[in-house]
DNA sequence: AGCACGCCGACT
DNA sequence: GTCGGCGTGCTC
């Protein structure tokens, strides 16, 4: 008989594709079943490329599945497993693949929106059309979303896909309304809140062509389009584009890579766009706005956060029937409770943070592994102190705001307080109608809602966010406390209290300069130390045991040291969390220019206890 | 001897 | 990642 020969990257499992044969003629990007030595369940992989018979034994290819994944999926995998450094398996694990079934003719359709772009707008749409890629710098209320949906228009008309990325699920229902409201039920929602059904719904009519436009968060991009042709990436700037876990891949990075590598439209927009994408993507600066709003902001350097200033305000604006939002990057109610007598903080017991405190739910938590348990009145190292509560928590603030104000509606707009799809629906429909006067909320209140009647902005705790210790720092205080006062005063006159010890630097970039100088000046800061100029790559080593997790640290450190003279050790210790759900942590971080050698050092590491997190944030 | 647990290495 | 094999150390 006749033997063919695959490799086989076999599905969310970190090893390397495998070898197995078949009498059959296979094609490439085919989904097939498997089987592995040791493992029980059904093993499924994807058929990467025809080899020679090799000189070990194959097994069989069980069964060959009616999907499979596209070239394109393919080809962004392989990117993704060498620059992220993943197995190709984990890689290709993020699409969806392509149904055989399905596949029939695509149903056509065609659009005339009649959007009508001002002079300036046009000049953009035309900038967009030249570039491949390009970053809409577009401050807030210029009408960048018009200049999306036009781009959107011609490439529906095209008969092509477009996909709208959103860095939050909590953005999706308000870009639902405005897109459905142009191109009806050709658009769809899609993110991991979706249920599986209404997902399967979905891909059946993307295969038909009845849906043309998906937009969601990072997920979204994964989705078998039968014909791509335009991505927006909203909100550019936004950090959460890049994944936390297993492909740690940045998911607008890799729309700019794609956009080089296949004839398809990228758009970044932001109204404070990232450094990154400001030096290195052609970019159109749209800065008139529609509607004249004046800002004034008031400086506040007290250490209480509410103080009689704020009080005082917050009051001024409720008798007038005006609303608020108020900025708090902390969730709960505390996120210490310290000894007053040992001084020592209530960890959890799987990690080395202190735990918040919840009132609402009467429990410490930890917001590391979620590790839950009961209030504590004493203090468990010393059994003697009583404990006082620090760094106040969004719940907490409404807490004592609602004592204050006792006959306004007062909600908090966090994690903890939204759950579901509809729960937030309904808190932003509530505050769209006037039936809440303030919104308390975390960097979920930041991101690019539009909110009315809102005249005050408070930011709070921004100072905790200008001394983290990562060099983006001042980039995301600075854009975070642009965005939030962006959401006041958008019918006419909005003022914004800014809580900061750090009031020359805001004050210089807000009132005297604009981001654009920002960036330019960040640009000369950074220099060939932080991106964008040079890349950072940081790897976390974990284990239960410290000692092998130190060990293994050392180890690499002299490999850097020793056999990859191009790159610069920047640094190796504990992480700042040194110990996550029982597991004790090292990093080193690493930088360089030249991005081939420093993927030769990541992927020489070869233990499982390692994790490599190229173009580090943190 | 019998087993629980943790560590290690293979997986085509 | 997931599983089995194997060594250690504890108990009957």
């Amino acid at each position: 008989m006749n033997q063919k020969y695959y490799e086989v990257a076999l599905l969310k499992s970190p090893l390397a594709p495998l070898t197995y044969k078949s009498s059959d003629i296979i094609k490439i990007g085919s989904l097939v079943k498997i089987s592995l030595k040791n493992r029980k369940k059904d093993t499924f992989g994807v058929i990467v490329k025809e080899v020679e018979k090799p000189t070990f034994k194959c097994s069989d290819i069980l069964s060959v599945l009616d999907q499979y994944y596209s070239n394109f999926a393919l080809h962004a995998s392989d990117f993704i497993a060498k620059y992220y450094v993943s197995s190709l398996g984990e890689a290709l694990g993020l699409f969806i693949p392509f149904s055989q079934q399905t596949a029939s003719f695509l149903q056509n359709q065609t659009f005339d929106t009649k959007i009508i772009l001002s002079k300036q707008q046009e000049e953009a749409f035309f900038f967009i059309k030249q570039h491949n890629c390009s970053l809409l710098f577009a401050n807030t209320g210029s009408g960048k979303t018009e200049i999306y949906l036009k781009m959107i228009e011609e490439t529906i008309n095209k008969g092509e896909n477009s996909v709208y990325l959103l860095p939050e699920i909590a953005l999706t229902p308000q870009m639902e309304k405005r897109l459905e409201k142009v191109f009806g039920n050709a658009v769809a929602i899609w993110h991991s809140k979706i249920s599986k059904k209404k997902k399967n719904e979905i891909l059946e009519k993307l295969a038909l062509g009845e849906i043309k436009i998906i937009a969601g968060a990072r997920s979204a991009l994964f989705l078998p389009y039968p014909n791509l042709g335009l991505i927006v990436v909203d909100e550019e700037h936004d950090d959460s584009y890049k994944s936390e876990q297993k492909p740690r891949l940045n998911v607008k990075d890799l729309a700019i890579y794609i956009s080089r590598k296949y004839d398809l439209k990228v758009i970044l927009g932001s109204a404070t766009p990232s450094l990154n994408s400001f030096a290195k993507i052609p970019y159109f600066r749209l800065k008139e706005t529609f509607y004249a709003t004046q800002k004034s902001f008031i400086y506040d350097n007290s250490s209480l956060k509410l103080n009689d200033l704020i009080i005082s305000k917050i009051k001024e604006k409720l008798e007038k029937k005006e609303q608020i939002i108020i900025f708090l990057p902390t969730r709960a109610n505390f996120k210490y409770q310290i000894c007053s007598d040992c001084g020592k903080a209530i960890e959890c017991p799987f990690c080395s943070v202190a735990l918040s405190l919840h009132k609402n739910h009467k429990a410490l938590k930890c917001h590391y592994c979620n590790y839950t348990q009961q209030i504590v009145e004493e203090c468990p190292s010393c059994k003697t102190g009583i404990l006082k509560n620090y760094r106040l928590g969004t719940n907490e603030l409404q807490i004592q705001l609602q004592e204050i104000f006792p006959n306004n509606e007062i909600v908090t707009f966090d994690r903890d307080s939204i759950k579901t799809e509809t729960n937030l629906k309904k808190i932003l429909k509530n505050f769209n109608e006037n039936k809440i006067d303030i919104l308390i909320g975390t960097q979920m209140l930041s991101k690019g809602h539009d909110y009315h009647n809102v005249t005050l902005a408070i930011i709070l705790g921004i100072d905790s966010i200008i001394n983290m210790t990562s060099y983006k720092a001042k980039e995301k205080a600075l854009s975070l406390a642009l965005q939030i006062a962006g959401r006041s005063g958008r019918n006419g006159v909005g003022e914004v209290i800014l809580q900061t010890k750090h009031q020359d630097f805001f004050q210089t970039y807000i009132d005297k300069l604009d981001y654009e100088d920002f960036l330019k000046n960040e640009l000369l800061e950074r220099g060939e130390l932080y991106p964008p100029n040079v890349r950072l790559a940081r790897v976390v080593f974990s284990h239960t045991n410290s000692l092998k997790a130190k060990e293994l640290m050392e180890f690499y450190v002299d490999q850097v040291i020793h056999l990859h003279k191009a790159i610069e050790l920047i640094g190796f210790k504990e992480c700042d969390v040194f110990k996550i759900a029982n597991k004790y942590r090292y990093e080193i971080l690493i930088r360089g220019k030249d991005v081939k050698k420093i993927l030769e050092f990541l992927h020489s590491i070869d233990t499982t206890y390692a994790f490599v997190d190229m173009d580090t944030i943190s």
